[in-house]
RNA sequence: GGUCGGAUGGCCGAGUGGCUAGGCUCAGCUCUGCAAAAGCUGCUACAGCGGUUCGAAUCCGCUUUCGACCUCCA
């Protein structure tokens, strides 16, 4: 029995998961902003944790999920000023704040739930943690690692690295960082360049601001997380998750300022999800290379040959290691869609088909093989969480069930005992772990499946006759429908819905 | 420019010192009234050049090339 093992980008390399408190797990991951809809490749991150959630509660963890909402900052809208230069628009006609994080959000929640993917046990907003990250920045000052100017404040980068090492995570160099020639924003504030904002002053007409000891003014970008997750999974937690464009600068300076409150690092594991691309691009908002997840699901976007079930993405996502690029076709994700088909029916076909219940398997070689396939699952999430094994040995067993069903398989062939794992290993896997569910949900019992009934032993009694026409007929233009019927080795009809 | 990470069969993608994933596509076969589905079979790849080794896609070096981060970014 193996133990669980992940990739820490910290150490950069993969160490077995140790929980702070037994029988505990803490996780953080850094969430949406919600000034803008999500796209294809927020998706990755909220699929990846969302497997890594699920498996830490399949191991037997109690886990506390956190996952944030950003919602404050320099916010601007598409086609709507974030600062009223003119300073006399009606209220109704200024961008509020309030409305865009509100209608972001809910689409955010949208696309999460068409993903499956389980809601986090907190959701904090940064809007709602002002304060929180208020007396953090006093800490930091008190103790001297920032600096007040001109109502914004700096946390003192080049201090911190005499003492602590700054860097570590995302390899950088102190020297190499100075030397930038960068032109940024508040740059004249500050003592040196590396140095970044804990809190920034608000100029008059910005949209969003809040009283604090500095004057008006909004929290810096990476205050909120290290406020948020300290007030919910401590001052030390196991995993902070998060996309790999995140290491620098937001997890380093995460790293840096709870340093300093708390007193040691804040995070034991680090993990960081890689990119989606899109021609070999990262996908995002400064390329304009994004697809939005409506857009997605709709097929409504020039590149989309078609519309994309939020389940075919999430089954694409995990069919590759979370840790590597992953890039965008049509090609890629039709082949995903055709893939999920066919394994979804196999695991449908498994929850069906009995077992002689012989005690000894028929085909002691196969027998063997299902049961390590199936064994090997756990054995695959173990070793960082490689969702792309486990999909792979779900279909070396697919034909098993496919022959089991269609006589290629004597139903013998395995034991009771075997075809009891595999059916129970799949169904954990499939549904509970990887968060799969099906495509369209079949109605039997339903008007339809009534209708659908006797439009298929009309079929059958022209069958009879070998009156192929109208049999014809009537499969043709359900297919047109959307309907496919499919004649089974047995005799029997079953069909399935677009 | 600095730091880091890739280059795998027609396409997508695992893997990592010997046993040469998986999906999709394609071809053939079985089953079938026909079709679809399903099953079976075939297609043997690891950017290039050196080196280490009994043995390298896997380790080391160099070259070519792509990308990420260094700025908001999942």
């Amino acid at each position: 029995m193996s133990e669980l093992h992940f990739y820490n980008s910290y150490t950069r390399q993969k160490e077995k998961f140790e929980p702070l408190t037994p029988g505990y797990a803490g996780l953080y991951v850094c969430g949406p902003t919600v000034s803008g809809e999500s796209h294809l490749g927020h998706a990755r991150p909220y699929i990846t944790f969302d497997v890594v959630q699920r498996y830490l509660k399949h191991l037997g963890y109690k886990v506390r999920y956190v996952r944030n909402i950003t919602d404050a900052g320099h916010f601007e809208e598409e086609g709507r000023e974030a600062i009223d230069k003119v300073g006399e628009k009606a209220k109704l006609e200024k961008l509020e704040p309030m409305e865009m994080v509100h209608k972001y959000t809910s689409l955010f929640h949208y696309g999460m739930r068409l993903f499956n993917n389980d809601e986090p046990s907190i959701e904090p907003t940064a809007t709602g943690h002002i304060i929180e990250q208020i007396t953090m920045i006093e800490t930091i000052i008190d103790k001297g690692y920032a600096y007040e100017v001109n109502g914004s404040v700096y946390f003192d980068v080049k201090k911190y690295a005499e003492k602590y090492p700054y860097g570590k995570l995302s390899g950088r160099i102190l020297d190499d960082l100075l030397e930038t020639t960068r032109e940024l924003d508040g740059q004249d504030e500050k003592r040196n360049k590396v140095d970044f904002a804990l809190w920034k002053k608000a100029p008059a007409e910005h949209i969003q601001h809040w009283n604090s000891p500095w004057g008006e003014g909004f929290p810096g970008w990476h205050i909120e997380c290290s406020a948020m997750s300290s007030k919910y999974l401590g001052e030390t937690f196991d995993i902070h998750g998060g996309g790999m464009d995140l290491l620098f600068p937001h997890h380093e300076s995460e790293i840096a300022q709870s340093t300093i409150v708390h007193g040691h690092p804040p995070v034991r594991y680090w993990m960081h999800n890689n990119m989606i691309t899109i021609n070999g691009k990262k996908m995002g908002k400064s390329y304009n290379n994004v697809i939005k997840l409506s857009e997605l699901f709709s097929g409504n976007h020039p590149i989309l040959e078609q519309p994309y079930h939020p389940m075919v993405v999430r089954f694409y996502i995990l069919q590759t290691h979370y840790r590597s690029t992953l890039d965008f076709s049509n090609e890629a994700l039709q082949a995903s869609e055709k893939a999920f088909r066919r394994l979804w029916e196999a695991y449908e076909i498994l929850q069906k088909i009995t077992h002689p219940g012989n005690a000894d398997a028929a085909n002691a070689e196969l027998d063997k093989q299902v049961t390590n396939w199936c064994n090997e699952f756990e054995e695959f999430m173990n070793d960082d969480f490689n969702t792309a094994k486990v999909i792979a040995n779900m279909f070396e067993l697919a034909p098993v069930i496919n022959g089991i069903k269609g006589g290629q398989v004597a139903a013998n062939a395995i034991s009771a005992g075997t075809f009891e794992l595999l059916k129970r290993t799949f169904k954990t896997y499939l549904e509970e772990i990887l968060g799969m569910q099906p495509l369209a949900a079949q109605q039997s019992g339903s008007k339809l499946d009534s209708v659908l009934s006797l439009l298929i032993e009309i079929r059958k009694d022209a069958k009879k006759r070998k009156d192929f026409a109208t049999s014809d007929q009537i499969r043709n233009k359900l297919a047109e429908a959307g309907v496919m019927l499919k004649d089974e080795k047995d005799g029997s009809v079953s069909y399935t819905i677009e």
